[in-house]
DNA sequence: GTCTTTCAATACGCAGGCGTATGGAGAATC
DNA sequence: GATTCTCCATACGCCTGCGTATTGAAAGAC
């Protein structure tokens, strides 16, 4: 008999570094900087610190391995899929509904954000929100903007997608749900789009290689 | 009579309960909440745990004391100073600027939201968080706004409040300075707050008169 | 001056996280 | 099938923060 086929027995798991990380960033978006704690980790992950001292030297290893997976994450999802789209405008309303979409990346940048005491977090929100914004303005001149207006509405509509994270998450009852939401988002396209902006006359989309 | 005025010894400190908080508060808004830590407070104030002890119960206590100490301090600012106004064009432009202006408070504020997964620290930013959007959509109103509208520019206008904080903090390389702040703060108020004084006729979508 | 009250220092035990050392089981290689 | 390589468990010492117990000093009360 014995069927020792299936494995009584809690069967290896053979973890990455890569699970680690991925588990340091999801600890963190609920429980800030500091659950990046190796033995709390390890619990979740049904292992013991034997293992990840295998993985990593430190705890300070973990942390630049999660740090650098963020940023991967971020720049990647911001970037793919929305450069193809060819108008401006449209551009903006694809971030705009992203940002609003996942919730649970937005309260990842959050968390990481409000660690941004810490210098090793800090170079790293900043790159990426340099990115956002460096991404938005361009979005602004190429409605038409001029040079000195594009960064400051640029920030404006940054600021909105960030606060709106923070209003949603520590005050989730007083944030607009359903079909209330949708009139919020009109709202925000409305306004933090200025309307002045050039028909799209299909500009040649090959010939802007900055995208 | 013993005119001891100027003691030359290290002096008996005498703290009291609200020094503790005080510095708790303090603490949170560079450290975040886990900053609340009774022994490095100690060695911050130059005592020893035996003071605190016997100030306090325990840690809890502390918390506890400086999320009230901070929505006092919070609710009584924006409530003194800004009821007064009468314009509530002005108000909101006034809201603004203390917003904009206190570095320091939106730094605890961010810090203290960061914190919102405790559920006791939650409770407080809920409140706080909902007194200002009930003021800033009483504002609304005042400007004529309808019951509809007005939540959901309070809201915008609150997120942006926020989402600048968050932005200075975070990248203060990429946020407007000086002349540029006092362009880009010209920018919010006319966006903000639609000019279209009383009677105002609520905004439907596509019967939009401003811009 | 003495006595009490107020505030703080010191010393101790406990818990939890970090890092190390070492052993051990499963898979791969030969 | 013996050996090596991978990955993880266990056990230990260290540090730091929490909370308690006890002592001590300064200031007011008498």
């Amino acid at each position: 008999m014995a069927d020792d086929s299936s494995p009584a027995s809690p069967a290896r798991q053979n973890l990455s570094a890569e699970s680690w990380a991925a588990a340091a960033l999801d600890a963190v978006s609920s429980g800030g900087l500091d659950a990046i704690a190796v033995e709390p980790l390890a619990r979740r992950l049904n292992v013991t610190k034997g293992s990840f001292y295998w993985h990593f030297a430190n705890r300070e290893a973990l942390l630049k391995a999660a740090l650098e997976l963020w940023e991967r994450q971020e720049t990647g999802d911001v970037i793919a899929g929305l450069e193809n789209e060819p108008d401006p405008y449209q551009r903006i309303v694809n971030l705009f509904k992203r940002a609003n979409a996942s919730y649970k990346s937005g309260r990842l940048y959050l968390s990481l954000a409000a660690a941004s005491d810490d210098v090793r977090v800090n170079e790293v929100v900043q790159r990426v929100s340099a990115r956002r914004l460096a991404y938005l303005e361009k979005c602004y001149r190429a409605l038409g903007m001029d040079a000195g207006q594009a960064p400051l509405w640029a920030t404006f509509a940054y600021a909105t997608f960030i606060g709106n994270q923070q209003v949603h998450r520590d005050t989730p009852h007083k944030f607009p749900a359903g079909p209330r939401f949708r009139e919020y988002f009109k709202l925000m396209l409305k306004t933090l789009i200025p309307q002045t902006r050039i028909p799209y006359r299909g500009l040649t989309p090959g010939s802007d290689p900055r995208v």
